[in-house]
DNA sequence: AGCACGCCGACT
DNA sequence: GTCGGCGTGCTC
C-alpha cells in the first residue's frame, strides 16, 4: 500500500507535489484520479494523482500534508493523456500544472461539491438513451467528383508509406467531402477520429453537414461552449460509448481518446492553432501530430495554402503530399487585378480607401445581384487619431500603442489590453478641436461603402460584431442566404467559408500585412491574400479580386495573382535558409516583463549574457518588441535560433535553470520570464 | 499564478 | 484611529 502520491497542482511551478495518503484513502487512490489537497494558503485545491509510491520527499524542509479526499472512483484521464501532458510541459517549457489547467474543463478541476462516490466512469455513462446506434449512421456519404475520388485514393496510397499526409486542395475544391469519406471508413474499422479546426471555421454550417451524415456518432467541442457542456463531452469520451468523431478546436486535443485512428487537421496553416496566452503556448496541430504518432493513427493535414513548414516536410519526404488543383464543379479560380494605390492617390483617383476599379466592380456585382466581400485587416474606425495642430496622439496609458477610434461606441480602445476611454472632443495638450482620423478600419469602410452604395445591404464582421457565437453565425447565415450584399470584415472573412454568390472580393490594403516586422510576414500575407481571393467565384462565372497595394512591384503580389504557391514558397525558403529561420532552425523566444523600465533592461541584458554562454551566436537580442509595453509591463525579448541537431531537450532544461537563477535575485523577483517555443 | 502578511497614505 | 495600496515570499 502506497503511503505517498505525487500530484499535479494547477500552478505555474515546476514539478509535482508529494502528499501523504491516509490509510482510509489508499484503497481508492489511483494514478489519474483527482484529489482534494491543501496547497499553500489555500485550504483546498483540486490536483491529479500522477503516481503512488512509498518514498517521502528527499528535501527535509518540505512539510508533507495529507490528501483530504480522493474525488474519483476511477481515473478521469487516460495514461496516454498523462504522458501527453508531460510531453507538452517539457516541449513548450512550462509546468505540467499549466497543462492540467488548459486541458481539463474548469468544472472537472474544481468539483463544486466533491461528489460522494461520483466517479466519472459511472456518472459519465449516458443512460449524457442517447448512446449511438452502432454500425450505421443517418446519412449517406457524399458522392465524390472524379478529382475528389482521385485525391482520396492518393491519400490512402500515401498512408501506405507515410503516417502523415498533406492535402493541398485549392479553395472550394471540396476537401470536406473527402474528409467525410475518410471518417466513415475509420469509424467502420472501429477507430475514433479527431477532426481539428480553427475556431472560426467551426460553424454550424459545417457541423450540421457532418451531423447529417454521422448523427449521434459526432461530438462537437468548442471553446464557446459552456464548461458543463465540455465536461459532458469529456465524460462521454471516457465512457463505454464515446463519440466516434470529435470535431473541435485547439483544446480538443486534450480530450480522452480510447482508440484514436485518424486525425484530420483542417486549415493546418492557421496561426490560431497556436495558443499565445497563457501557457501552455502549444500548437494544437503539432500536438495532434504527436498524439496520432503515439496512437499509431493516421493524420491528414488539409489546406489550400500549406504552412511553409508543413510543405517543406512534405517535399523532403517526411509527409506524403496530395494536391487537388481543381475546384469543385470546375469553378474557375478568380481573376486578380492589381491596383497601385500610390499611383491612384497621386492622380487623385482614390475615393477614401477605394479605387475606381474596385467601385466599378462593386457596382457591377450589385447590379447583377451578386455579392461582395471587402477585406480590411484592421477593426475599429480609425487606427490613429491625431491633433492637427500639435501632433498629439491618444495612446494607451498601459501599453505603448496608439488607441483605435471606434465610432459606433464613441470610444478609443487599446487593442492590446482593452483599455477604453471616450473619444476626446478636443486635444488635451493644446485644446484645439481639430482632431483628425488617420487610416481605415472596418467600421469606416462599412460607413463609407454604405454612403457610396446607399441601397446595398452592408454588414460588418469583425471582433466587435461577433462577440457572441450567435452573432457570428447570424452574419454568416444572412450572407449565405443572400440577405446581405456587401460583407466588410477582418481576417474573419478569409477563413474557410464558402459562399455561392460572391463575384467580387476587394483587398483594400495588402500593405498592412506586408509591413509586419516578422520573418513570417511574407508567408502570412500570401496565405491571407490567397485565402480571401478564394472566396470569389461562382458556378458559371469567374470571380474578380481587386488587390489594392502600395507595393505592386513585389514578387509576392505577382505570386498571389498567379496563384503560384510554389514560387512564393521557393522564394521564401531561400531567405529562410540564408538567415537561419524555421524550418532550417527551431526558434524559441524568451520574454521578459517587468513594471520598471530600468529593471527590464538590465534583466534582459544579464539574461542574454547567460544565454550566450550556453548558445553563443544563436542568441539574438535583447530587443524591444513592436509593442514594448502591455498592461503596464515593459517587455523585452530574446530570440534563440537552434539547429535541429542540437540537444534541444537538454537546452530547454538549462533555460529553466537560467530563469530560476535570475528570478532568485531580489531585484528580479517580480519579473516574469517565459518561453515561446516554435513561435508564430 | 494566487494568496497572505506587512508596512505607509487619505478616509470616517 | 482604520481601509487599502501593492512589494515580497511561499507553495509538497
Amino acid at each position: 500500500m502506497a503511503a505517498f502520491v505525487d500530484v499535479i497542482i494547477p500552478v505555474p511551478l515546476q514539478g509535482l507535489f508529494t502528499y501523504a495518503l491516509p490509510v482510509s484513502l489508499q484503497q481508492q487512490a489511483q494514478a489519474g484520479c483527482r484529489v482534494i489537497v491543501p496547497f499553500g494558503n489555500k485550504r483546498s485545491t483540486t490536483g491529479l494523482i500522477v503516481r503512488l509510491h512509498d518514498t517521502p520527499p528527499a528535501d527535509p524542509d518540505v512539510n508533507v500534508k495529507d490528501v483530504m479526499e480522493v474525488v474519483d472512483e476511477e481515473p478521469c484521464i487516460l495514461p496516454s493523456q498523462l504522458s501527453l501532458w508531460q510531453w507538452i510541459a517539457d516541449y513548450y517549457v512550462c509546468s505540467i500544472g499549466e497543462v492540467f489547467k488548459a486541458a481539463m474543463p474548469a468544472k472537472l478541476r474544481a468539483p463544486s461539491q466533491p461528489p460522494r462516490g461520483g466517479a466519472l466512469m459511472s456518472s459519465g455513462v449516458p443512460t449524457e438513451t442517447d448512446s449511438p446506434p452502432r454500425g450505421g449512421w443517418e446519412g449517406a456519404t457524399p458522392t465524390l467528383s472524379t478529382a475528389q475520388a482521385a485525391a482520396l485514393a492518393s491519400i490512402k496510397a500515401g498512408w501506405q508509406t507515410h503516417p502523415v499526409c498533406l492535402l493541398q486542395g485549392v479553395t472550394s475544391s471540396g476537401k470536406t467531402e473527402i474528409y467525410i469519406h475518410l471518417i466513415a471508413e475509420a469509424i467502420a474499422q472501429g477507430k475514433q477520429v479527431l477532426y481539428l479546426l480553427p475556431e472560426i471555421v467551426l460553424t454550424s454550417q459545417l457541423t450540421d453537414r457532418l451531423q447529417a451524415v454521422f448523427g449521434d456518432h459526432l461530438g462537437v467541442y468548442h471553446s464557446k461552449f459552456t464548461d458543463a457542456q465540455r465536461s459532458r463531452v469529456w465524460h462521454r469520451q471516457l465512457s463505454q460509448q464515446p463519440f466516434d468523431i470529435i470535431v473541435g478546436v485547439r483544446s480538443s486535443v486534450f480530450l480522452p481518446f480510447q482508440r484514436l485512428g485518424l486525425v484530420i487537421v483542417d486549415e493546418e496553416h492557421e496561426v490560431n492553432f497556436k495558443q499565445q496566452e497563457p501557457a501552455p503556448r502549444y500548437n494544437a496541430r503539432n500536438v495532434a501530430l504527436l498524439m496520432a504518432a503515439r496512437a499509431k493513427a493516421l493524420t491528414l493535414l488539409g489546406t489550400a495554402t500549406p504552412s511553409f513548414e508543413s510543405y517543406y516536410l512534405a517535399r523532403t519526404g517526411k509527409y506524403a503530399l496530395v494536391q487537388l488543383k481543381e475546384r469543385y464543379g470546375k469553378v474557375q479560380l478568380p481573376r486578380i487585378e492589381i491596383v497601385d494605390v500610390k499611383e491612384q492617390r497621386h492622380k487623385r483617383l482614390m475615393n477614401g480607401a477605394f479605387s475606381q476599379r474596385l467601385l466599378e466592380e462593386i457596382r457591377a456585382a450589385l447590379d447583377s445581384h451578386q455579392q461582395v466581400i471587402l477585406f480590411q485587416n484592421r477593426r475599429g474606425f480609425a487606427p490613429q487619431v491625431q491633433c492637427h495642430v500639435c501632433g498629439w496622439v491618444p495612446t494607451c496609458p498601459r501599453c505603448d500603442v496608439p488607441m483605435t477610434m471606434h465610432a459606433r461606441s464613441g470610444m478609443m480602445t487599446c487593442h492590446y489590453c482593452g483599455y477604453t476611454v471616450p473619444v476626446p472632443s478636443q486635444c488635451p495638450a493644446c485644446e484645439n478641436k481639430d482632431l483628425r482620423q488617420h487610416g481605415f478600419g472596418t467600421e469606416r469602410i462599412e460607413d463609407d461603402i454604405q454612403k457610396l452604395f446607399p441601397e446595398a445591404r452592408v454588414v460588418r464582421m469583425d471582433l466587435d460584431t461577433t462577440t457572441t457565437r450567435q452573432a457570428y453565425e447570424q452574419i454568416i447565415h444572412d450572407f449565405a442566404a443572400g440577405q446581405t450584399d456587401i460583407l466588410v470584415g477582418t481576417q474573419m472573412v478569409t477563413k474557410g467559408l464558402d459562399f455561392e454568390n460572391v463575384s467580387v472580393v476587394g483587398i483594400l490594403s495588402a500593405d498592412t500585412m506586408l509591413n509586419q516586422p516578422d520573418f513570417r510576414a511574407f508567408e502570412r500575407s500570401f496565405q491571407m491574400m490567397s485565402q480571401v481571393a478564394g472566396r470569389a467565384g461562382r458556378r458559371s462565372l469567374q470571380g474578380t479580386v481587386i488587390l489594392q497595394t502600395m507595393n505592386p512591384q513585389l514578387s509576392l503580389i505577382k505570386q498571389v495573382v498567379e496563384a503560384d504557391y510554389d514560387a512564393a514558397y521557393h522564394e521564401q525558403m531561400l531567405e529562410r535558409r540564408q538567415f537561419a529561420y524555421p524550418p532550417f532552425t527551431r526558434m524559441i523566444t524568451v520574454y521578459f516583463k517587468h513594471r520598471q523600465l530600468a529593471t527590464i533592461e538590465t534583466l534582459a541584458r544579464e539574461a542574454t549574457i547567460e544565454l550566450r554562454q550556453l548558445l553563443g551566436t544563436r542568441v539574438l537580442g535583447p530587443d524591444e518588441p513592436p509593442v514594448g509595453r502591455v498592461q503596464n509591463l515593459f517587455i523585452r525579448r530574446v530570440i534563440l535560433k537552434l539547429e535541429s541537431r542540437l540537444p534541444i531537450a537538454e537546452i530547454k532544461k538549462q533555460l529553466l535553470e537560467i530563469r530560476r537563477k535570475l528570478l532568485m535575485q531580489k531585484q528580479y523577483a517580480a519579473a516574469h520570464i517565459y518561453f515561446d517555443v516554435d513561435p508564430l
